[in-house]
DNA sequence: TGTTATATATAAGTAACTTTAATATACTAT
DNA sequence: ATAGTATATTAAAGTTACTTATATATAACA
């Protein structure tokens, strides 16, 4: 199982984290991880570290609220998107899908119109 | 023109350097700069800050060698890939594929199969 | 009893970048 | 003449989002 280097992918985690929230509802932050784990065979690691900052930061800005619930005696802390959130995630996702296409653009010239 | 944020792609930019220099042999740094920017029509952003010191520690990597020449009575410093470099090259490809493949996963969970 | 999975969070350290500045020639426009 | 833009290379201070390490705690499994 290749693992990407983090260095590629790290710039890239707020948008990931974003999206997740959107699609997956109110989530605690280590089902995050392991759904990222889950989507990408493996690939791109959300690390705690990572993540909990990007939350915390998320929270501050208003994109994020938390609520908090009972499981197995402890409590858990959920993670869903604002309306504000809804917004930043739907351009913050839009700005990776340019993102995505400029770099096919580099590493996979013959795709496209060559007309040039 | 919308200029994706550099968060996003400053992960990317030795391998985009990697792929110019094995796609458009020796060149110079300023030209390396200008191709980026016309291939992603400006949306991405190879600053000489970030561009130097990728070369140089290519360079120190025996990834990356150098020729000089005049042109304009200034001398010019061309960067080229050794055989080491190329093979570096295609790997950090495959690594960026790989990545975008699983940026899209993350982003379009519609497409593929979804047996699951 | 030890390990793995679940679950959250903080903090020191790093490294690749951004920003800024310095230097210099050639060409174009006013 | 002089200012601005394009060409061309380099160094260095500063930023910041991350990585890595650590702490804490319950539940399940072997």
């Amino acid at each position: 199982m290749k693992v990407i280097s983090n260095q590629l992918y790290s710039g890239s985690l707020k948008t990931i984290v974003l999206k997740l929230l959107k699609e997956e509802g109110p989530v605690h932050g280590y089902a995050l991880t392991r759904r990222v784990e889950e989507i990408t065979d493996g690939k791109i690691k959300l690390t705690y570290g990572a993540l909990y900052p990007i939350l915390h930061k998320l929270e501050q800005e208003k994109a994020v609220v938390t609520t908090t619930g009972i499981h197995n005696n402890r409590t858990r802390v959920y993670y869903s998107l604002t309306p504000k959130g809804e917004t930043v995630t739907v351009s913050k996702i839009n700005e990776l899908r340019e993102f995505i296409e400029s770099l096919q653009k580099i590493i996979e010239p013959q795709t496209g119109l060559n007309y040039a």
